[in-house]
RNA sequence: GGAGAGGUGGCCGAGCGGUUGAAGGCAGCUGCCUGCUAAGCAGUUGUGGGGGCAACUCCACCCCGGGUUCGAAUCCCGGCCUCUCCGCCA
């Protein structure tokens, strides 16, 4: 959510934040509701105020036995009035928060301009992208011959877009997400949180999900709970309605979870193997800083993230978000791409974004620069740290030898007992 | 799931339907004072919003949402949460 005194006094910034973004949205209705609003709040607060003294008029005449009829009988007109304007407000304000709550970030400068994915600037490339001596397979094969990814049993336990493990394959993803955690926790001075994997509403709205991406989320219909698409959610809730002390930032968080998205809409390719799957682990890294900090926050932040994909060997590129691919809540973004020989191109596994005070004044996350100071919006970030299932695809892939085998990085050797190559 | 109790300011805790933004205590801050570990005295300390260049001023907020009333922290209804007992259960 913008500010609306931002917006107020910054329109033209707004809408051409929102050009970029390629969002169609009044802003000049938003702005005019606004000043309705203003506008019937000084008639009810008049109203209020002559009704307040009234009635403390009225206490006094009634302590002292005289009567207050005529008095009583003004403020019970008075009184309808404000109860006509109040609704009126309620209106109002009702439909600004619906509106406001539609309004993306503003986008930050940095980020590229662009039309879309192709226009995504690279930032670096690490590592070289493997040779072989024969023909790589992709993970799904690889998975088939070493019996460690079942699509069979994941489609007749809950259809298509999932994914079943077995054996060292479900290891494999303890593994994983036990070394991320070690390694955020442990090196980079993350504290690991392990939250409910269900949320309820003002969660989702407050980091940013809701009400725009409904269609995208599960949601348990009796007692309005969402699972949640990303730790990002609860873990960013920690705070919410919080003043959090200004010497306790930056506070950084680190949590797996596992993630569900619905993900209406995608089709062919896309929906085979592990690249799209409608529940994923992944660990996330969540920040809360002070907003003078959040543009040097988010690039320890992603290299935070890189550090995952630097120890396990995987060649990867990092790329900024065009203003068009920037999601919704965030005002700049990079991903990290691995890459997966098999499939023959990089796959997004990790997005690190800076929200700024967006999803902060949502959910209102507030800290105080000074002990005594007023309350300021602290800056929120995240980025995944990483998302499992497609680092399997490139660690499967990458690390497949012409025997079938796949030789364990040795980073991960630790996490898997010791063991050096799964082999069929 | 059944029965009961309760949700008040940073914390503890009072509160009859009428100067209660809220007694009292603790904690914090600011003065004054006293030579001793730190006590005493006085003052002060919430959040959001509107109006004004400003001093300032007004409105709202005692879990949330409705209602009754001239007036609600106080009464009524609904919801959420916490605690205790019982039941069920990994």
């Amino acid at each position: 959510m913008l500010d609306l005194r931002f917006v107020r006094e910054n329109g033209e910034k707004v809408k051409e934040s929102l050009r970029k973004r390629g969002t169609k949205l009044d802003i000049d209705h938003l702005l005019e509701l606004d000043s309705k609003h203003r506008q019937l709040l000084q008639e009810v607060e008049k109203l209020r105020y002559e009704r307040n003294r009234a009635s403390n008029e009225i206490g006094k005449l009634k302590q002292k036995g005289e009567d207050a009829g005529k008095l009583l009988e003004q403020m019970k007109a008075v009184s309808q009035e404000i109860h006509v304007l109040d609704s009126e407000v309620k209106e109002v304000s009702a439909n600004i928060v619906s509106l406001s709550l539609l309004v993306p970030n503003i986008v930050d400068e940095s980020a590229p301009k662009g039309k879309g994915p192709q226009d995504n600037i690279e930032v670096r490339r690490w590592g070289e992208t493997p040779a072989f001596s024969f023909k790589p397979l992709g993970h799904i094969e690889i998975g088939k011959i070493l019996g460690i990814i079942d699509f069979k049993v994941s489609a007749k336990l809950a259809g298509s877009g999932f994914a079943f493990y077995r054996g060292y394959g479900a290891r494999l993803v303890r593994a994983l997400i036990n070394f991320m955690l070690d390694l955020h926790t442990e090196k980079h001075g993350y504290q690991e949180v392990f939250p409910p994997f269900l949320v309820n509403r003002d969660c989702m709205v407050g980091t940013g999900q809701l009400p725009k991406l409904e269609e995208d989320m599960y949601r348990i219909e009796k007692e309005d709970f969402f699972l949640v698409p990303t730790a990002e959610v609860p873990v960013t809730n920690i705070h919410r309605g919080e003043i959090i002390e200004g010497e306790s930032l930056p506070i950084y968080y680190a949590s797996y979870t596992a993630c569900f998205r619905r993900e209406a809409g995608s089709y062919g390719k896309e929906t085979k193997g592990l690249v799209r799957v409608h529940q994923f682990d992944k660990v996330e890294l969540v920040k809360f800083v002070r907003p003078e900090t959040s543009n040097d926050e988010i690039e320890k932040l992603l290299q935070d993230a890189e550090e995952v994909l630097k120890s396990l060997g995987l060649h990867y590129r990092v790329v900024n978000l065009c203003a068009v691919d920037i999601s919704f809540a965030a005002s700049k973004c990079y991903d990290i791409e691995v890459w997966a020989p098999g499939e023959g191109e990089y796959l997004e596994v990790s997005s690190c974004s800076n929200f700024t005070d967006f999803q902060a004044r949502r959910a209102g996350i507030r800290y105080r620069p000074k002990p005594d100071a007023k309350p300021e919006y602290v800056h929120t970030l995240n980025g995944s740290g990483v998302a499992l299932p497609r680092v399997i695809v490139a660690l499967l892939e990458t690390y497949q030898q012409k025997d079938g085998s796949v030789v364990i990085p040795e980073a991960l050797r630790p996490y898997m007992g010791g063991m050096e190559r799964i082999s069929p």
